[in-house]
DNA sequence: ACCTGAACACCGTTCAAGT
DNA sequence: ACCTGAACACCGTTCAAGT
């Protein structure tokens, strides 16, 4: 029974995946305002300074956040079955939204004005990753440049609008059919 | 020579107005996260305290700006010109996202996630005549609720990746020309 | 009625010191 | 190498006290 010993829990383990585990939970809990330095060391065991062991900053904190949320969109993305261009394009646009609607303040995060990506490459180079995922589709199709910012746009502000509950749920709206009906429309 | 004495300036003057125009310019300047309330009593040359006369909270303040927000908003659209419902949905789109990139951090606090709308008439009560502004034409449009949710759903992302940083600018584009095209493509 | 001064309980961050 | 304890310069907010 070496393991059952009073000692504090955190001296030799993981703590900078501990805290991104932690921050991960508080983040989708409390929104990026509610996530403090101090509250994620508390919630881990450890002291006030001990993160910055890992982390220059807060905001490089929500930085590793933000890129963890791009490449778990990347993988969502590149795991769909579809293969017709069509059927692909579509899948994408309605798992974009879910995507958004399961992980609203990482989402949040991912696209915050907070996070600048020049002088972040590791952001950008995420960021760039998710969204080629979405133009080898898009550009395949009919319009070029112009149609697959259109398609990007219109998924986009869908998936905002209804994160910040500006669409009105009915009552009985079912809100995935309710996405699929929207990205179908024309305009 | 009444007014020339040597009398610190706001002991009379209206505050309150005065912290509202100084929030807005360093709203705009410094974004919602540097906007503390105790820069703007400094600003204003007033003690920390001051503030509290005229708002609740930091909180209270931002919805405050909101309101305003969109009190421009409606406003603006409001004053389109244009006459046949083709030409004003479209005159609406354009003026929709050029508000957005001319008051960057405003229209970014009109749907900041922090600002929830239940709980504050005032700022529900605004939010809703703007988008009042914008049912008005496309309702009268050919598809109903849905083809309606479609064309807002363009315009909002479009503006929101505009004004991130997410859709490149490349050399040579007329970014005003851009948006009138993606606004009128398809899908 | 409106504002000041001083205080309270917090932050993020730094730094010497411990193991 | 990694973490603690104590400190620094801030916050937002409250409250007695001034005019």
């Amino acid at each position: 029974m070496s393991t059952s010993t009073n000692s504090p829990p955190y001296h030799h383990g993981d703590l900078r995946r501990a805290l991104v585990d932690a921050a991960l939970v508080m983040l989708e809990r409390e929104g990026e305002a509610g996530l403090g330095l101090r509250d994620l060391a508390r919630a881990v065991g450890v002291s006030p300074a001990a993160p910055y062991r890992h982390f220059d900053s807060r905001i490089a904190l929500l930085e590793t956040l933000a890129v963890i949320g791009f490449q778990k969109f990347t993988r969502m993305m590149a795991s769909l079955q579809e293969t017709t261009p069509d059927q692909k394009l579509s899948a994408m646009g309605r798992a974009y939204v879910l995507f958004a609607l399961d992980n609203a303040n990482l989402f949040r995060l991912m696209f915050s004005a907070q996070l600048k990506r020049e002088g972040r490459p590791g952001l950008k180079m995420a960021a760039d990753a998710a969204f080629e995922t979405l133009q080898l589709v898009s550009g395949e199709g009919s319009g070029g440049r112009v149609a697959a910012l259109a398609a990007w746009a219109k998924v986009h502000g869908l998936a905002v609008l209804l994160l910040d509950g500006q669409i009105a749920i009915r009552a009985g709206d079912d809100t995935e059919a309710l996405i699929v009906e929207i990205l179908g429309r024309n305009p």
